[in-house]
DNA sequence: CGCAGGATGGGCT
DNA sequence: GCCCATCCTGCGG
């Protein structure tokens, strides 16, 4: 497989949305022992898009301990926990001081599939990573990779695996951000078309 | 199959 | 003290 580590440019860019879009075919990769990796295809993200986005973390500017990874260079990796037992795993874009990011919502297991497996023990194998909490629990990210640079070697993500034409893509609401105003609206979440693996609904 | 409800803990008002 | 960028279980059709 040829494929190379993403570089911080891909993650500067300024527009969250067009990071977003960018992002659909890239594979995210854990490394684990061995040299091995657990890696999958990013099939679906969501862009939270700064200071203005009601159903962002950094609404309104907020700067607090958690959300403080937000405002970091692109490239950044933003894990938080939610609803006290599921993690998120996010990506950092655009500049330093403005509070963009990219949720990933959903992979097509790509590496590492056995491993996967042990950490889902009890479900099923077409629901190992289509779910942002899912996935997190598929390749073991938790709280520890909060902060972490993507341009490292803790977690990363590679391009070329596949390519994605605009007419393969589809957008609609984000999902679980009812208390997001004029934003519940906003069609900023993405996925890839007649894809098995997405979450909730096409 | 679909849907209702519970789990569970850090962050924020 | 309430609110989550969720997932799983159990129950009914």
């Amino acid at each position: 497989m040829t494929t190379r580590k993403l570089a911080r440019e891909f993650y500067t860019h300024p527009d969250v949305l067009t990071v977003a879009r960018r992002l659909l075919g890239q594979v995210l990769v854990v490394p684990a022992r061995n040299g091995t990796r657990v890696a999958g295809i990013i099939v679906e993200t969501e862009a939270y898009r700064g200071p203005q986005d009601r159903a962002s973390h950094a609404y309104g500017g907020r700067r607090t301990m958690r959300t403080e990874t937000m405002y970091r260079i692109g490239g950044t990796a933003y894990v938080y926990l939610i609803y006290g037992r599921y993690h998120q795993f996010n990506v950092v874009t655009g500049v330093e001081e403005v509070p963009h990011a990219v949720l990933v919502r959903a992979l097509e297991p790509l590496q590492g599939i056995r491993r996967m497996r042990d950490r889902r023990r009890g479900t099923s194998a077409h629901d190992l990573t289509n779910g942002p909490g899912k996935l997190c629990m598929a390749l073991g990210v938790d709280g520890r990779l909060d902060g972490a640079d993507l341009i490292g070697d803790r977690v990363w993500i590679e391009g070329g695996a596949r390519q994605i034409s605009p007419a393969a893509i589809a957008c609609g609401p984000r999902i679980g951000i009812d208390y997001a105003g004029a934003y519940v609206g906003k069609r900023w979440r993405l996925c890839v078309r007649d894809e098995p693996a997405v979450s909730g609904r096409r």
